[in-house]
DNA sequence: AGGTTGATTGTTTTA
DNA sequence: TAAAACAATCAACCT
């Protein structure tokens, strides 16, 4: 966050995650390039930590209340103090919501390795190769149906 | 015009 | 185990 466009082009230094981004010619922030990272053509994103659900919805709260504010960092701000003020108890469905998008990540995942499996990129060194054949000549794994069970938990 | 940063915390990942 | 990075967002700012 030291951007300086005075002389130095040096304003790309952000602290210490953005460089290594920097460092990758990829443009969108979600290009994680480390220096042993592999090309994935559609690797499922994380799944949002049980502040980010919170954040969410708190974003939209918080343009309610400040219709004027429009920096993204001023809701993470005011996000991560309300955050904390929450108590375990408040922070449970988020936390629920958490666990249920990692459950559906981890299949996503599983998803994306058989897809890379099909792919005959064997530039990938797989520690798979005990592996059977694959019988399943035809698998779309790009079907997922979300079911949201209406859980009411409002025991304290 | 488009790419990128900014700020929060939590989870994921890799070394 | 630990540290780093990335997950969304939206407008402003830089190239």
């Amino acid at each position: 966050m030291e951007r300086k466009n005075k002389n130095g082009k040096t304003y790309l230094v952000v602290g210490k995650r953005k460089a290594a981004l920097r460092a990758g010619k990829s443009s969108s922030k979600r290009a994680k390039n480390v220096k042993s990272a592999k090309k994935d053509p559609n690797k499922p994103k994380r799944p949002p930590s049980a502040f980010f659900v919170f954040l969410e919805e708190f974003r939209k709260v918080y343009k309610q209340e400040h219709p004027n504010i429009k920096a993204v960092s001023a809701v993470g701000k005011a996000g991560g103090e309300k955050w904390k003020s929450l108590t375990d108890s408040e922070k449970a469905p988020y936390e629920a919501k958490a666990a249920k998008r990692k459950s559906d990540y981890e299949k996503l995942m599983t998803a994306y390795n058989k897809k890379r499996e099909s792919s005959d990129d064997e530039d990938e060194e797989e520690s798979e190769k005990s592996k059977s054949e694959v019988h399943d000549r035809d698998d779309e794994i790009e079907e997922e149906e979300e079911e949201d069970e209406e859980e009411d938990e409002d025991d304290d």
